[in-house]
Order: structure tokens, then sequence, then C-alpha cells
DNA sequence: TATTGTTATACTCTATAACTATA
DNA sequence: TATAGTTATAGAGTATAACAATA
């Protein structure tokens, strides 16, 4: 006979085991991915904001918050702590005075080149464990789930 | 001809891709289902804990710092709001005078029948927007990502 | 009037470690 | 000595809104 419908799979929660498989595998990668990036002395949001800002002659703040998903009032909190730590710098934008760019100094370009290599490689050792058809899968997958979002 | 094997496929990044994907479809998902919690009056890391204890009668701190990821630094003060909230009380444990109990109060308990079933419901119109067969296999997928961690 | 970034407020969470009470 | 939870500290991120400078 054929699955049985009833009352109880018409309330199917079945999909919850994806939200679980979804949460957990982002929370054990995020924090694999946290611990590479701490190691460098960077916080996630750190590391997203060089990140961007790598091979750019400058964004603004809008353009970062665009590229990160950080809000404006949280993202004057990031750089500061960045330019801080001499990695970034603000640098007056001539054409529209509203607008600040940052862009990386050469700490921050040295740190970005030394940096970001090593953890793209940190994170290789862990995703090539899954078959290039695993990962292709995989990506389609999650993107069919963001798409519903 | 073959998939050409050079020096660069060696180096291959494509699993940037799905880690950008993971990232993204999670992001996604994060802000939908605290969105949800917030119309509640619950953040998400409170969410997690009034989840936990639902159907109990009654957890540890260690107990619920097993299942939400919380550590214990942080758990006190969850628990914390969520007792000033009148959600949850803290019971002395009369085996072990060391364990505190956290268990969710009558208004708790009624928050956790009426939120979470809407709150999956929510839930459910995005996710029943992919096949039986894509949610099968996000999860088998998923699950292997996690395995890698 | 609209936009950009800053500032302020209040809250929340994280990580870490020292500390108290209990086992 | 080990464990459970609390407290303290310092840092970081979020949401929201008011604000000044500029367009």
């Amino acid at each position: 006979m054929g699955t049985k419908i009833t009352y109880k799979n018409a309330a199917n929660q079945d999909f919850l085991a994806v939200v679980r498989a979804l949460v957990r595998a982002y929370q054990d990668f995020a924090a694999y991915d946290a611990a590479g990036h701490r190691a460098a002395g960077l916080t996630s949001p750190q590391a997203d904001v060089l990140f961007a800002l790598g091979n750019t002659r400058g964004l603004t703040f809008r353009e970062i918050g665009e590229k990160t998903l950080i809000t404006k009032g949280t993202l004057t909190g990031v750089i500061d702590r960045l330019e801080y730590k001499r990695l970034v710098q603000r640098v007056p934008n001539l054409t529209d005075k509203r607008c600040t760019l940052v862009r990386l100094t050469g700490k921050g370009t040295q740190a970005f080149q030394e940096h970001f290599p090593r953890h793209i490689a940190y994170l290789k050792t862990r995703f090539d464990q899954l078959s290039p058809s695993d990962k292709r899968t995989a990506m389609r997958l999650l993107q069919k789930i963001r798409a519903v979002f």
C-alpha cells in the first residue's frame, strides 16, 4: 500500500529534521570558522569586513553593510575596533562628503594576504572530505533553502 | 577529454561556494526564525531554552547547556531574564544540592504551548516549499557537512 | 527631503576565570 | 578533588532612534 494520508501526515513535521540539520551543520561550521579567525586575533564580523575590503580600493559603510549584513550602527563599532588595530582606515570621500570610505591599511592588506589563504586552506581540509558530487548537491539544496526565505 | 588535472585544480576552491551557500541559507533562515520568536517577546537563546524545557519536569543548568550549547556563565543570564519574565523558575534540587533545576512556570508552559506550535507552523510554510525529495537530500547532505566538523 | 554615518541607549550574548557551596 | 552554578570582567553585537552634515 502507499503512504497513508491521515490528519497526522497533513500536519507532518518532518521538515523539522531539516531545520535541525541546518542549524547543527551551521553551528559546527561557525565554531570551527570562528576559531580560525580568533587565532588571527579577529572576530567573525571583523574578518567578514576585512574579507569584503580585500582587493578593493575602499568601500563606503553602506557598501560594507550590504556585503556583510551588518547594520550601520553596529558597523561603526566594528570599524572602530579594526581602526584601533590599524587594519583599516577611514578616508574622506571627496565626491560625496556624506560618505566615508574604509580601506585596508598596509598592515590590513598584509593581514588579508596572510590570513585569508591560510584560513581558506583551513576550511578546505574539512570541506574536501565531501565528494565533488556531495558538494554540488549541497550547494544546490542550500540555494533552494535560501530561496524560500 | 576528461577534467584537466592541474596545479590550479589541486588548489581548487570550489568548496567556497558551498561555504557561501551554507552561510547564506542559515543567515536567512536565522533572521526569519528570530523574527518569529521576537514577535513573541523572546530572543533566540531564550526560545531555545524554553524549547528544551518544554515537556520536561525541569532540567539542571548543565542539561540545558548541553542541549542548547549555551555555556554556564551565559546561561545564568539567560535564565535570569526568563525568570524575570516569569516564564521559568529555579527550583532547589534536594538530591544534589549543587544543582538547581529550572522548570517552566504555568505562564511558561502556556507560552510554550501557544508559541511553539505557532512558530513551527510559521517555519513550515517556508520549508514545505521544498519537495519531500529535496528535504530528504538536504537533510542527508547537511548531516554529512556536520560530520566533517 | 533624503541619505550617510555618528552617537546614544538599552539589552543581549560570549568567553574566561575566580569563587562558593556541595559532593 | 571535582562538580554545579554564580559572579565579575571585558568585549562584542543588535535594535532603535535621534542627530548633524551633505546632497
